[in-house]
DNA sequence: AAGCTATGAATGAAGG
DNA sequence: CCTTCATTCATAGCTT
């Protein structure tokens, strides 16, 4: 906008330029190029989110992967590595990599100690027999 | 249905039973007897729903009465006999005590701030950010 | 029916 | 590593 007004006063300064156009014109055209401006902000925004979340599924995917290699308790040197493997695909740090593998492993060693709540105690046991079919 | 059904194929295969309703009558009976297992199951479903909501109810009771003996923070064993009592009154984990009271304590204190936003400081119009994250 | 609120759950981070 | 806290997401139920 501020390209367009400053030509728009160098043609009204007595410029080499003609006036081609009046000022209501440019005035005009000045408002359509601020919509085109908007929209292609907005365009920008659209596609920066997009990105992001795409970039960080695939940071997840790393990770999980890492994780599910059981090799638990990534060393320093590792979480340095993994940090730079993932900072191909968005901002992280190293710090964000070490909290991620701690949490990981603690909330699944969790789940591990809810879900089977069935092999403590014997409990009254009136029921069904279990139906052994796991031979291997 | 499928008892009906048999039923009548075996008196129509020529059983010891005379055929005393024709294939239309088995059909509206059938129908009917749809019908009356649908109601059954909104009546079964109408009562679950009840004993539910009564359940629940009396285990936000001792919720909330432990929450407010301010007995900050149970820890892992006392979220097991809460959990152990809220049992006897429906179904519940101990992932779900142990989320009620983070979730409750959280709001309690969210609300505590955003109540009184007149008793510390009179105008505070310093914003820090620090996005500085670093290794050794 | 759309919007709002309360709430259970998941997650990143900090402290010990 | 374990616990705890703050934030965020998702959804059920209520309100208009």
């Amino acid at each position: 906008q501020q390209i367009v007004q400053q030509l728009a006063e160098e043609v009204n300064n007595g410029g080499i330029f003609v006036k081609v156009m009046t000022n209501e014109q440019i005035e005009i055209l000045r408002k359509q190029i601020a919509v085109y401006a908007f929209v292609c902000e907005q365009l920008v925004h659209y596609h920066k989110s997009l990105t992001l979340q795409h970039n960080l599924e695939v940071q997840l995917q790393i990770l999980e992967l890492i994780f599910d290699q059981g090799t638990g308790t990534p060393s320093k040197q590792k979480i340095k590595e993994i940090t730079f493997e993932l900072s191909q695909h968005g901002q992280i740090s190293e710090t964000n990599a070490y909290n991620w593998f701690q949490n990981r492993r603690a909330r699944s060693k969790r789940k591990q100690q809810a879900e089977p709540p069935n092999t403590a105690e014997p409990e009254v046991e009136t029921d069904v027999e279990s139906p052994n079919e796991n031979e291997t």
